[in-house]
DNA sequence: AAAGTTATTGACTTCAAGGTCAATATAGCA
DNA sequence: TGCTATATTGACCTTGAAGTCAATAACTTT
């Protein structure tokens, strides 16, 4: 054993900003995977093969990097829902479909990182800054639906903004819940339905 | 400064079963002050004002002591909400406290333990452990306590179990999104007012 | 009062985190 | 073809976490 060589080839060259890339992918893989406490020099300097001096090299900041690594996932999510519920023709079909969505069980990775954030962000000033920026991108979403539906007399109520707000928070809390409590995970979101067909002044069981 | 001496004195020797108290209160002040990761032997250790061994000596397993740290502070808390609940005369108006009291401001350092609770499990089997049983004994709280009120005739429902976990997961979720969104923190609940007068069918308003 | 049990301590180890700094190798340009 | 800017690396530092182990000091018991 005298020459085992469990060195690692040099990474190859790359333009800048392919590079800096293929990082916040893999921090994204990472965060997604293992959640966004295990994004560090390391891991990521690991998954891309490189040595960790060079992700100091294009991310100098760790905290920084975590919150943009949020950041993007959140947003690509925010920009998928949108999409999802533009193509319905009504505000009532989009409210059901958006809310079927949110509590699907495949979104289990991404329920998780934003429970992971409410506690990460009181000791990460970016990803709390994060954090406020995306959740108020999500309000004014659902704000923004909820105003399509009364435009189009389908809803009625006297405080979008709290109704949104309450809204969201439900849907997360139910989900946090899930990703411990396997037995109820099928269940989830019966009261949210009832709850928002009745603030909403719609039939019941028309979000069903 | 030849003698300028930073040593503590050394600790007064204590029975066992003091100094063990003494220091899980001290994990759990910790754990309320800056949460559940804040408790380390260091953190734990300084604050008594004994060396870092003294802790080992006491707690040989810090992911035990986190688990427990936990577990009593939450079943504190049950105990307590069982307390105030059990002082009312009806099931309506039981609700209507515990409601009140769990989406009340001041709760928001064990609001934010549940929350990290979620994240920190993953990592943490005893911690995992102590999670599931907490959820199962507030779920089997409010479990019966609907029960008490469908018995007294007041309430009205044909799935107690989901009922009381969505409604404690919506809570949770409201309580965590106060928890950043600063500005919406006043009007929290009233959805889940809506949602569970709705759900267990009572007059519009019995629970304000 | 002496002995023995054990609460308490200090010195040390291991591991993983973020980060610095100077050296090296390589791709693209002159 | 050779130069040069810079992408990439290796060696090193600091901090804070958990944990081990033998030594010391203080009560309790005989």
């Amino acid at each position: 054993m005298t020459a085992s060589s469990p060195v690692r080839p040099r990474a190859g060259r790359k333009p800048p900003a392919e590079r800096g890339e293929e990082l916040r992918a893999a921090a994204r893989e990472i965060a997604r995977r293992d959640g966004l406490v295990a994004v560090t020099l390391r891991s990521v300097a690991e998954r891309v093969g490189v040595t960790r001096t060079l992700v100091v090299h294009y991310e100098p900041n760790m905290e920084a990097l975590v919150a943009a690594t949020f950041r993007t996932i959140a947003e690509d999510e925010l920009a998928e829902m949108r999409a999802e519920t533009d193509a319905e023709a009504t505000a009532t079909d989009a409210l059901r479909v958006l809310t079927r969505a949110l509590l699907d069980t495949g979104r289990d990775e991404v329920t998780a990182m934003w429970a992971e954030v409410f506690v990460l962000s009181r000791r990460n000033d970016a990803l709390q800054g994060a954090v406020r920026d995306l959740m108020d991108q999500w309000q004014e979403f659902v704000v923004s639906l909820i105003e399509r539906g009364m435009r189009a007399g389908e809803f009625h109520t006297d405080d979008a903004h709290s109704v949104a707000w309450q809204y969201l928070g439900m849907i997360d809390g139910i989900n946090s819940h899930a990703l411990v409590n396997y037995g109820a995970a099928m269940e989830r979101g019966r009261l949210v339905c009832h709850a928002m067909e009745h603030e909403l002044g719609l039939a019941p069981g028309s979000l069903r």
